[in-house]
DNA sequence: CTGAATCCCTGACGATACTG
DNA sequence: CAGTATCGTCAGGGATTCAG
């Protein structure tokens, strides 16, 4: 397991003579979305940003995680370099998870995100309650 | 299949006697996600950002993607309403797929990740060269 | 409590062939 | 050209159990 970027999963092809421009931005944007992929990801990361949690914690607030998946999930993003752990081993173990500042740094993505989210839920109310 | 939103798929429980900013901005946000999820919703929409296309065109442009698997996303993608399609009976059968409006709208998405995913792609770079 | 190990299942996606 | 039908693969994830 090792910290990556997709090479070109992109699947598209420049048209002859025709300018791309969005060839060229599909390849970052495919990165983002490999990096915050999945399931639990967005999940892990939001519950994290309300604050600092140990393993149990964040599966008491991420509903229905498995263990062995959260321990996979932390266990990448810590590679990808979106967590920290820190053990305190002063009397009982204690293992704490925290976003990096890198993680942060996702927060303008998650932003847009939801406000395409509420536009198209709102979409879907209105269609269904229109003529659907 | 229908036109969805995800009910509630956040997987994130508010704690108690905490102000939970993130949970209800999980919400739309995995509904975003839901929206431009899979391999290939995204280099479809980018393709068609390039400007209407047929079938074939699509396939030309979008590689290795199935007819099966194109038509499936075609379908899914025209019920949540991010494509027209038009059919033109004068002469021979010509279809085209175009984005609606709404469509275009996820272009501040497509934005800011993309922004993320240079800055996560010069992120790996930089480990690799630096100690990595 | 914090995981690791194992087994299994589902659903997304791929390959190929076929139809109007 | 524009799909549909059928079958097969494979990885993500679920359930359960085990270990430090």
């Amino acid at each position: 397991m090792e910290a990556t970027v997709q090479e070109d999963l992109t699947g598209i092809r420049p048209e002859k003579g025709k300018i791309l421009e969005c060839r060229t931005e599909l390849v970052p944007v495919m990165d983002a979305v490999y990096v915050i992929n999945g399931k639990w990801r967005i999940p892990i990361i939001m519950a994290l940003m309300e604050g600092n949690k140990r393993f149990g914690e964040i599966q008491k607030v991420v509903l229905r995680i498995s263990s062995k998946v959260l321990a996979h999930e932390l266990k990448e993003m810590e590679l990808n370099g979106f967590i920290k752990k820190h053990t305190c081993n002063e009397g009982p173990v204690i293992i704490k998870y925290e976003l990096t500042d890198y993680s942060w740094s996702i927060k303008p993505v998650l932003l847009t995100l939801r406000d395409f989210g509420i536009k198209h839920r709102n979409k879907i109310r209105n269609e269904s309650r229109g003529g659907g």
